[in-house]
DNA sequence: GAAACCACCTGTTTG
DNA sequence: CCAAACAGGTGGTTT
């Protein structure tokens, strides 16, 4: 039982040690940001956005305990995305943004997904990342590209498809306070990747982390990862990290119905990608979030999605039809 | 400020981590308990028992990941007997024991020497571990004791002395869901262990636990553990896992008065046992637990005991008196 | 400084 | 009847 999943959604362990090759020299240009009496704020209004005393902003972000530098930008908007950019790979996929994802920006972690963590922060730093990810956009749109994850246009443009694995009715601790999803065992064993005796090995593999990932879409392919463990003392299976973002970005609340999905996705070559897609479903009520995301993907398509009976085989998705 | 406990009585770092081969460790020792409807208290005090539906009380031990079921007994204190017996095999050496070593469970060990790990698991399940036990002793009738810890018909029949290190009026807090007794500060540090900076030196020491227990006897001469920490964000000394126990099983409720003591009883050799005792004192309307209790122990002596004035020397406990 | 994250804990429920 | 799972918690640490 314990079944692989497709490499392009499986685990992504995140190692986030292995980059910065700077180990405990605070090199960085870190702003000493005293003497502001130019009236200008302290701080930043956004995330990982610093003031440096020549006016421009610094973008940092923090990476095990280590702050990594991005780079010193003219505005401050341009530090905020360099921070959102940074995010998709070091911080886990849908972190915290200081901007909401964007039909744009919904393709950053694609074009990711092409450099080694090194490279990006370099492209960050000497001010190249913008033009590169314009570039990738503009030929992306004439050329079939090797991307780890499915992309909406292709997703939307082709047949595919997709098998319910298991749903859930959230509990109250499922959307609250508590920051996790229950993972019942019965799925979390059939579905997920094996994770139960972790915490150990910590002797030296300072390259392999042990932050298991797991990589799902919604409905309007974006990118959602959640970290999922095992807590022993309770003996469940729980997303954690990432977790309350979906909750909140979807509007869950309790005694809504979350469902998993296996999806195989035709590209425009012959390859096949396979993906695992998450999302709400069955909610009384539509939630404004949904629509616009749909409106967003496929406007002229706008149907009911993943609403009507659960064991249905074959319905529509992302403007698909599944059978 | 670092007074050390006597020994008997002294913290037991529960060593959960280092029994079984087990390289990730399942560690703790949870009762899953059943529901109970009749009244009964809910958990029982014992380690590795737990309440069953029926009234009576099952025993488990875990070892490697697995939980090993020892079977269901009529009392509670057959079940933690039973745990007892499993730990000698299961567990190394001198590990946790629901009751201390005695007379008669000292020859234990060389009892089961005698057949497998699976033959005593059987034994202890269909009942006739106990008979076989007591067959083995008939057979070799000479033994020499090394008592850990006093048992009751020891203080019972001696003289011994009793000192009160101090008292507590327990809040509601106490006494509530918070599953934690505060310890004030200036008691905790005059006469319980160090414990302020833990959770460090987790370095490869898989002998040396972190968990710090002290363990009490009340004045039934039951054996009660509490987990003992420092919380920094409250800056207080608590008990907590076990405190619950003790709160439902004693019926305390706020504003009752608990008191600590150390105890030396004399044993029938001329050694000396040390060891500490917290229970309930000063309580308006007398509950059956220490009514019980103390008819339990020394019924021709029913006194006073413990109520009455908190600061005066010589009183009586156990039927024993105390100068 | 607040919020999220983390690794524990426990009473109740359920096949 | 037994064993397990899990809903709902905790204090502490990181970002």
């Amino acid at each position: 039982m314990k079944q692989k999943w497709p490499n392009t959604i499986s685990e992504t362990r995140v190692n986030a040690i292995a980059e910065g090759s700077d180990s405990s020299c605070i090199t960085c240009p870190f702003p000493a940001n005293g003497c502001s009496k130019q009236g200008r704020s302290l701080t930043s209004k956004f995330k990982g956005v610093v003031p440096q005393q020549n006016g421009h902003w610094g973008a940092q972000i923090y990476a095990n305990h280590q702050r990594i530098w991005l780079g010193t930008f003219k505005s401050e908007n341009e530090a905020a995305m360099a921070y959102d950019s940074a995010a998709i790979r070091i911080r886990s996929g849908d972190c915290h943004r200081n901007f909401p994802w964007t039909k744009v920006t919904i393709e950053e972690p694609n074009f990711q997904t092409l450099y080694t963590t090194e490279a990006l922060l370099n492209m960050l730093k000497d001010g190249s990342y913008t033009t590169k990810f314009a570039e990738y956009l503009r030929d992306r749109s004439e050329s079939a590209q090797t991307s780890a994850g499915p992309s909406a246009a292709n997703i939307n443009n082709n047949e595919g498809t997709i098998k319910q694995l298991f749903q859930k009715e959230l509990t109250p601790s499922d959307v609250g306070k508590l920051n996790r999803l229950v993972i019942p065992k019965k799925y979390a064993v059939k579905y997920f990747p094996h994770v139960s005796a972790s915490t150990l090995e910590n002797v030296e593999c300072a390259d392999d982390d042990r932050d298991v990932q797991l990589m799902f879409f919604d409905k309007t392919m974006r990118q959602w990862k959640f970290r999922y463990c095992y807590w022993k003392s309770s003996q469940s299976y729980v997303f954690t990290r990432g977790w309350n973002r979906f909750v909140k970005e979807k509007q869950l609340k309790a005694n809504d119905t979350i469902a998993f999905y296996l999806c195989e996705a035709a590209k425009t070559n012959d390859a096949k990608t396979t993906f695992c897609v998450v999302d709400v479903k069955n909610r009384n009520g539509a939630s404004s979030v949904e629509n616009e995301a749909e409106e967003l993907l496929s406007p002229k398509n706008k149907d009911d999605g993943l609403k009507g009976d659960a064991e249905v085989e074959g319905f529509k998705l992302f403007g698909v039809h599944i059978k």
